[in-house]
DNA sequence: AGCTAGTGGACCCAACAGGTCCACTGAGGG
DNA sequence: CCCTCAGTGGACCTGTTGGGTCCACTAGCT
């Protein structure tokens, strides 16, 4: 656990695109302006996220990101992964080094009674739920 | 959350000292060489311990330190706080600046949902837990 | 052809965790 | 009464990494 600021980033600009009409266009520029970070950080950070499928990009006339997908079908649980990695869930909130049930870290127990309804919440909330200010 | 090394090396050092009969004093370097922890490094986390009445410091013939209560009078929750800050559980999981309930992050609400389950379990947990592996 | 933004790699910087060093203190033993 | 060893506490060092910039290149419209 533990997010970086990149994926602040990236959940407030994917609520950005998903609060416009469906299909919208934006540029990263005008995204990185409208919300007050840095152009070219967002710019990288797009290109993750168009790596994992939840966005594409548009080249020439009309040039931005778009979603691939309405929000209400993109949970929040994907969004984190795309960007810290596939991983995230399985590392411990204690200690950075992921602690499985073999070689546990000393709290690994109380974590893992926690960690499922955590997930469960972020697999079930979606991008919309977040674009509702949910 | 997410705790540093030295919450680790504290956690172990405490129950290193719970595993032996009562009262008994251990010192710094001993402890340090038992668990393989730098022993210059281990002397500081004692000397917050010690601040924080977890742990009584000796001088003299008889040198080290001892435990203050029997560890089964000790919660993790109160350990984990000594070292990392009386504030550590009012920290987010997701990002480490403080979100309460003004300004809160993206993900406040989940977080504040599991927080509490997460919480009673370290109070109730006890260093006598950890030192009979649980 | 030229404009602008996306692409992707190299790179830079500050903050901080993790740990060392050192000079000082204090209690007991010879 | 001084030596010894650990506790005390502050200064300091260092590698990693998060956060962010730069630059050369590409792509699609006008």
């Amino acid at each position: 656990m533990h997010l970086r600021r990149e994926t602040e980033y990236a959940l407030r600009a994917l609520i950005f695109l998903a609060q416009r009409p469906k299909g919208s266009i934006c540029s990263a520029p005008e995204i990185a302006e409208a919300l007050g970070i840095p152009g070219g950080f967002l710019s990288k950070i797009f290109q993750r996220l168009s790596g994992h499928g939840l966005v594409r990009s548009h080249r020439g006339r009309q040039r931005g990101y778009s979603l691939t997908r309405p929000g209400a079908k993109i949970s929040v649980r994907e969004i984190l992964e795309s960007i810290e990695g596939m991983d995230l869930f399985e590392r411990c909130v204690f200690w950075e080094e992921r602690c499985g049930d073999r070689d546990p870290c000393l709290l690994h127990r109380d974590w893992s009674q926690i960690k499922p309804r955590l997930l469960a919440r972020l697999e079930r909330k979606t991008l919309a739920d977040l674009a509702r200010g949910n």
